[in-house]
DNA sequence: TCTCGTCCATAAAGGGTTTCATTGGTCGTT
DNA sequence: AACGACCAATGAAACCCTTTATGGACGAGA
């Protein structure tokens, strides 16, 4: 059933029928209806391949994501996908794990099946040795390249983020204000992102005139779901002399673990210990109390996204850097307001 | 840059060049050689949609499932999702929600689209009355259908799923041998699988000769994030009078919850409310006491479906229903074995 | 009559795969 | 040594199914 078939049975050309098909104003409304109705009774759909060979795109864009299981990964994959399929759009999806050789394998990957555009889901996808990102410069020679909370000035690329150092800057300051002074930072990324959350912690110290301890910001190098190993490391930290009264962690996991930690070791949250995490996520709720956590604004981050690409591919002149600000969702363990220990 | 650019300047025919390219044997080494360093010196890649319109393929397998933000469904998801690439295919992802009508426009989109297969993670696919499935039979004509944790009968639909009764019952049973009959089983679905799961843990009754009651077996029928939501009902069963000493819970989300309620009320876990989950999923290890939990075996579940579909294209035939066994992990939620309350 | 729009058809891409025919060489037979 | 059978390597051309540029037919207005 292609489109000879159609037009013949509409008694057109299929010129006409591939009009009607894309919806081109050049056509009576007689013959279109007519057509329409052959398409109808044949339940005929145009095949997409020889589709994309005429138009030279499918509709389709790549999405790359380190590990799409990762809990905050994959709600950002899941938005991304429900609103590019709103916009008309497919996602493919490319895990590409951590590894530099096996993000620019997934890229080419994806470019090789000619996708419209490509989106990289997370700051890890920029590398520290800027020579190494030139994948993604060859990239943007191609496709609009989108990046979700990464920064990277190149033309064709666009960038949508929270700005997290304001949000660890405020997070950290509001345990200050709490009246706590030794806050462990811990966190488990040294990526784009994760260097600015640093930044905000330290700009904190600074802003109140405090002392700024290397002691206190930690970095746990184990695996990103290993609660227990990361209670140890803190257990570890504590044994080997280092007193703290909040945790800052750069994800909930982290902070999770931090409650469990606290728990294991009786202290009282938040009297003893305060904490909070970083992405406002379903663990903030498992936790007992519940997580104050940063809400980094991941739903509208990647509505905007997928906006600003859908535009792009449009032809419209967008804007390269949309910036969100986090926010802090006060809950169980932290302080509330106005109150001093 | 076209295979005619490839085949002019390595002086063969297209013909030949295609044979390069798909590997076909009829091509003398050198010829081949030849070709590849052409090939090789232009940084050619052979057009997608060309070839897929040339092949009626663009290897390209489409994954439905209802929320791929869900922790459990993100997991099937990036394993699927890493078995796929491995095999030589890529990854159309498409979030249905759980209406049926959204489903079945989903799966057509990708049948549209020309997926070689299609993926469908999730019991909840699986409508209660089966004049609904008839989207699932119709898909079954055009590619081979896979159903992950669901069971259905049909020529070109495969099956992979775990012995949810079998591990349900086992759970089951272990609880009612360290001796608590008043089990709360706690579920949030009645998909296939849930179901399973329910029969399951009813079965393990009827085998220790015990009484069943209609009570101890509650729908939660809120949103599967909302842990509070689940505090408060499990509060809201013990407040009428329900009194029980484990809940056996169809996802760990459920005993997390079960969790914090014991915390909150100060029961002390297991002495004075055992908990099991199931999916053993991260959620375990951030309870505080950890979570007995079953695994399901998802990521042999993913491989082995995966291997199944690929084969399947292959041409193999292949069995249609692979069925894994569950395993109950113990961990902190419940009493050590040879242990007597 | 000439011009201009509207609607539609023809045919040419678009870039591969694949069938079929052809060539040239190897091998066995007589 | 001559011949035919057979096979490996290759090329020409058909085919996959659209989109779109070009231009023709036709009717209306000047």
């Amino acid at each position: 059933m292609t489109i000879y078939d159609i037009s013949k049975m509409a008694g057109v050309s299929i010129a006409t029928v591939s009009r009607v098909l894309n919806g081109n104003a050049n056509v009576r409304p007689e013959t279109r209806k007519k057509v329409l109705d052959v398409m109808e009774r044949c339940g005929y759909t145009p095949n997409a391949f020889a589709r994309g060979l005429g138009l030279n795109s499918m509709n389709t864009i790549g999405i790359l994501c380190a590990d799409s299981s990762d809990l905050y990964l994959a709600k950002a994959v899941y938005h991304i996908e429900q609103n590019l399929r709103l916009g008309g759009y497919r996602s493919l999806l490319c895990c590409t794990g951590y590894e530099l050789e096996n993000k620019k394998n997934s890229l080419s990957l994806l470019l090789n099946q000619k996708v419209d555009g490509v989106i990289m889901v997370g700051s890890n996808f920029i590398e520290e040795d800027d020579a190494d990102n030139q994948y993604i410069r060859d990239a943007a020679q191609q496709v609009p390249v989108m990046l979700l909370n990464a920064d990277f000035d190149y033309p064709n690329v666009y960038c949508t983020l929270c700005d997290d150092f304001k949000a660890a800057q405020e997070a950290t300051l509001s345990l200050i204000e709490a009246g706590i002074a030794d806050i462990l930072y811990l966190y488990n990324s040294r990526s784009y992102s994760g260097k600015n959350k640093l930044a905000g912690y330290q700009s904190a110290f600074l802003q109140k005139d405090l002392p700024l301890s290397r002691e206190y910001q930690q970095y746990y190098a184990g695996s990103h779901e290993d609660v227990d190993g990361i209670c140890h490391f803190l257990d570890g930290l504590r044994r080997s002399g280092l007193s703290f009264h909040a945790v800052f962690a750069s994800e909930d996991i982290l902070a999770t673990a931090a409650v469990k930690y606290a728990r294991l070791n009786d202290l009282k949250i938040p009297e003893e210990l305060s904490i909070i995490g970083y992405n406002n996520s379903i663990l903030a709720s498992c936790c007992e109390p519940e997580l104050t956590s940063v809400d980094n604004r991941l739903e509208d981050i990647c509505r905007q996204l997928v906006k600003t690409l859908i535009m792009t591919l449009g032809g419209n002149q967008m804007p390269q850097k949309t910036i969100f600000s986090g926010r802090l969702i006060r809950r169980g363990t932290t302080a509330p307001l106005n109150h001093e220990l």
